[in-house]
RNA sequence: GCACCCGUAGCUCAGCUGGAUAGAGCGCUGCCCUCCGAAGGCAGAGGUCGCGCGUUCGAAUCGCGCCGGGUGCACCA
């Protein structure tokens, strides 16, 4: 349910209604009639701009329309009053007992209060992490990994079916880098003095992967040529880096639904029948790019090779898809790629990227868009930087080798709730200050906290509830009488847990699941606000001393807002917290 | 040079398919615990929404042009 839509459908009807009645011309289009909430509550609980957005095709004053619209609505049960105001906006007062009913259906529906079918079933791939198979995932690849994750729980919830995937890019030069840097430990574990020259992977994570070498091979490939050893350990060192980032994403609550090989594109035809496709949309031909503006290049010479005619689908420049040589770039297995999700058959596709992959953006949406005809959308969300403080000051965490701070040390030093949280708190497309010492911090200027401390307290009246032997189960508080709930500070909770469905959809629709983060909240907030009103206003608690029914009726209340915050914190991918310690 | 992102209160940031007097938190000022957890709440002060033009009944939001900051430009992956 959605009351907002449930408000709108009613405002249509009786749109409808007027011009049967002959007071509206016929022949209106409805579609950007729009119900809302009012900026200021003063105003009102709901908004509607129908008067506005109709006055010209009616040709009429927009204070007419409301007036004549004002007066039908006035008449339904539902609505308490409806006034006319400003330059023509009409602003109804909700009666109290749809945001009881709220209540009610929170609990009827428990988690799945919210879930909403607009997504109609479509089938959407998230593609996110991606991390090359070289290493453990760092700071950046956890804000993708939470973000994409977020996403793909926040579609589902919405009413996609979703597939969470995960490209490993097993065919490129950096896994011959690997293989050597593997390679290296392995005369280490059989006790060689190595050194690690420029572009080898120095990282301590590979000492185990070499002793694994050598436990499986034994000396094998001791002091061999390159060639001999080199097709096995890239294979090898793939295996071990995948299996380390799998723990990485394990330990984040990431479970991705498919893992897609890159090198299984090679050999197999398929970058080749996918540029097939393309050149028989005539979007193939061989080609001089010119040189590259603003950079000064010392080394550039113009080059004849296979480009795609990128330009055509919205890119600024062609692409090659083919070097000089023969070979092909990074980007053709990438065009196979997402040719390979749209043949199978997605309606919408997702990628999650960094900010530094920020120049692909145009070209990837050129192929997919060439490949569907146009069909089927790809929506590329980049994330970008995770800047680290402690205390406010900037965070480098000192690791023998290497700089980097890894997902790993985050959850060792935070803890993974509060990782993902955090990393939520900002949309994507602004870089994110993570300070360690604030995510630990138990104050309101801690979102996480504050959005935990408010679930806590829930569960904190729950159990003072059933210590006093009052009947708290569902099953009970749904029969309660609601009625009972007609204070103006408790139906502000309700009005704000009306808004979930409708916050679910626009953060589905935008494909934005910080508003999620933002909207726990406000929700924390206002019952924290509540909860402190009890200090005043005795009859504002919940636990009224020998008044079961009042109790149980204010108990659904905070059911509810408990009922919004696991769904709410569930998409995020965060545990809610039963008590503060 | 070009592309993308960002610019909103002293600071960090929200802001819905364009809606009314632009909202939070921190910081500042003053209040509220014999009370379901004060790890919290209430109130106040604080804004040319970077600048200009345009579209519109209406612009922080859309378009164009500037200014400032970030990221990226290749036969790398």
């Amino acid at each position: 349910m959605n009351l907002f839509t449930d408000i709108r459908t009613l405002v249509i009807e009786n749109l409808t209604l007027l011009q049967a009645e002959g007071v509206l011309p016929a022949g209106l289009d409805f579609k950007n009639v729009a119900v809302e909430p009012p900026r200021d509550p003063l105003h009102g609980d709901m908004a509607t701009n129908a008067a506005m957005v109709l006055a010209k095709p009616a040709k009429m004053k927009p204070r007419d329309i409301a007036e004549a619209l004002a007066g039908k609505l006035a008449a339904d049960g539902r609505i308490d009053s409806a006034d006319v105001a400003g330059p023509g906006f009409l602003n109804m007062r909700l009666a109290a007992t749809l945001w009881q009913d709220v209540i009610a259906t929170a609990i009827a529906q428990g988690p799945d209060f919210g879930r909403s079918d607009m997504g109609q079933g479509r089938k959407v791939n998230v593609e996110f992490v991606s991390a090359n198979p070289t290493g453990p995932l760092h700071v950046g690849h956890t804000r993708g990994a939470v973000f994409g994750d977020a996403l793909a729980s926040l579609l589902d919830f919405s009413g996609h079916e979703v597939t969470r995937e995960y490209v490993i890019n097993d065919g490129g030069s950096q896994i011959d880098t690997l293989a050597r840097s593997v390679y290296l430990r392995y005369l280490e574990a059989h006790g060689q003095e190595v050194s690690f020259p420029e572009g080898v992977y120095p990282g301590d994570y590979l000492i185990p992967v070499g002793q694994a070498l050598k436990d499986k091979v034994g000396d094998k490939y001791v002091d061999q040529p390159e060639d001999i050893w080199l097709e096995d350990l890239r294979n090898f060192g793939t295996d071990k880096m995948m299996d380390l980032i799998r723990e990485d994403m394990a330990a984040l609550g990431v479970k991705m639904d498919v893992f897609f090989s890159e090198k299984s594109l090679y050999g197999t035809g398929k970058i080749e029948e996918c540029l097939n496709t393309l050149d028989k949309k005539g979007l193939i031909y061989q080609g001089t790019l010119p040189p590259p503006k603003g950079k000064e290049l010392t080394d550039w010479e113009p080059r004849e090779q296979t480009l795609f005619r990128s330009t055509l689908h919205g890119d600024d420049v062609d692409r090659p898809v083919k070097k000089s040589d023969g070979s092909w770039t990074y980007f053709a297995p990438d065009i196979a790629y997402h040719y390979d999700k749209v043949l199978r058959d997605y309606d919408e596709l997702i990628d999650v990227f960094g900010a530094d992959h920020g120049g692909y953006v145009k070209r990837m949406k050129a192929a997919v868009s060439a490949l569907s005809d146009g069909k089927v959308p790809l929506d590329i969300k980049l994330c970008q930087l995770v800047r680290l403080f402690k205390d406010g000051e900037p965070f480098k965490m000192s690791k023998r080798a290497g700089t980097f701070v890894m997902l790993r040390d985050l959850i060792d030093l935070v803890g993974a709730d509060v990782t993902r949280f955090v990393m939520l708190t900002r949309k994507n497309d602004a870089p994110l200050d993570f300070d360690f010492s604030k995510a630990l911090e138990q104050s309101k200027d801690n979102p996480v906290f504050y959005v935990q401390y408010a679930h806590a307290r829930v569960r904190s009246v729950f159990r003072k509830a059933e210590a006093a032997g009052i009947a708290v189960d569902d099953a009970t508080l749904k029969a309660a009488d609601l009625t009972l709930i007609n204070h103006e500070a408790e139906l502000t909770v309700a009005k704000k847990l009306a808004e979930w469905p409708r916050l679910v959809e626009i953060a589905a629709r935008t494909n934005e699941p910080h508003r999620i983060a933002f909207y726990l909240y406000e929700l924390a907030a206002d019952f924290h606000a509540l909860w402190n009103r009890g200090n005043d206003l005795p009859e504002l608690r919940f636990l009224q001393e020998g008044d079961i029914a009042t109790s149980q009726a204010k108990i659904a209340l905070i059911r509810s807002v408990s009922i919004v915050i696991s769904a709410g914190l569930s998409i995020l991918g965060v545990t809610p917290a039963e008590e503060m310690r």
